[in-house]
DNA sequence: TGTCAGGTCCTCA
DNA sequence: TGAGGACCTGAC
């Protein structure tokens, strides 16, 4: 079993997996997190020297080498500067950033991304988490076994397009079930489009997500941020909304009010502030 | 048992 | 345009 250690800096595996951009991952008793990225299955924890993060990889993709998990990490953005600027603007966003200090968004898979959005609205965390372990155990390729349990990969677009609305919904996707038959087809449909997607700039890669059935503002600002490295998308969910009221007086209802904001305010870095602000709510409340 | 959860879509003023 | 209700399901 291969593994590999890499040094890091701003970097928490509890605060990078429970802030909300991920549900593929899953903490062990020992601390360590258990999970699968790519076609890989990895298990991470920190090594006793501080400050170097150590990858066991129990079943490895192909190609996904050291380099696949430093992108995945984004391990080659500088956190400290950025959480420097971000703390220069107030003092709530500052309390913000202390809190998740460790916080990274990681680079995941735009399709994987998409479908597990759209799976998200109107929903938690646990449920969500089952929801796309049911989709990659249906129709993922299978990556291994570990401790009694069988790892799937997320499914590809043609994998997926094999599921009916009723498959769907027997893995109690709910009325998402309609929402992704029909988002796959689209992307089926704009294969050149949906393949290019990474390249694209914010606006045009928004305006086709939006086209996708399902995908509304704040599920596209997810997809940008979490899986198209746009660092100013701002997502706006009723935990955001909650934090901009009690910190910055806005109507939980001024969605316009609140990107203008955060666009003004944070800039580039707009979307980092928010997983910040998310996070820090969602642990004070 | 009822409410609410990381929203979107549709209808109707 | 924008407000308000419907929508699957399950954790709490």
């Amino acid at each position: 079993m291969a593994s590999l250690e890499l040094q890091v800096r701003d970097f928490d595996l509890e605060q990078i997996f429970e802030c909300g951009q991920c549900f593929r991952w899953d903490r062990r008793e020992d601390g360590s997190y258990l999970g699968v990225a790519g076609q890989s299955l990895a298990k991470m924890s920190m090594a006793q020297e501080s400050g170097f993060l150590k990858i066991e990889l129990l079943r490895s993709g192909d190609g996904e080498d050291e380099n696949f998990w430093k992108k995945y990490l984004d391990l080659d953005r500088d956190y400290g500067k950025i959480k420097e600027e971000l703390c220069r603007k107030d003092e709530k966003i500052r309390e913000a950033v202390e809190f998740g200090s460790g916080i990274r968004i990681l680079s995941q898979d735009p399709f994987e991304m998409v479908i597990s959005f759209i799976i998200s609205q109107n929903s938690n965390i646990p449920r969500i988490k089952k929801c796309i372990n049911s989709i990659s155990e249906k129709y993922g390729k299978k990556i291994g076994d570990y401790e009694g349990r069988t790892y799937y990969a997320f499914p590809t677009p043609n994998a997926l397009a094999k599921a009916t609305e009723a498959e769907l919904m027997d893995l109690k996707l709910g009325y998402r079930a309609a929402y992704i038959v029909k988002t796959v087809s689209i992307i089926l449909g704009n294969m050149d489009n949906f393949d290019r997607i990474e390249s694209m700039e914010y606006e045009e890669a928004k305006e086709f997500l939006l086209r996708l059935s399902g995908i509304g503002p704040k599920v596209a600002d997810c997809i940008l941020l979490f899986g198209l490295r746009h660092f100013h998308a701002f997502p706006i969910d009723v935990w955001v909304k909650r934090i901009m009221h009690e910190a910055y007086g806005f109507e939980e209802k001024d969605l316009k009010g609140m990107q203008d904001f955060a666009k003004e305010k944070f800039g580039e870095n707009a979307g980092l502030a928010q997983q910040y602000l998310f996070y820090y709510i969602r642990g004070n409340s």
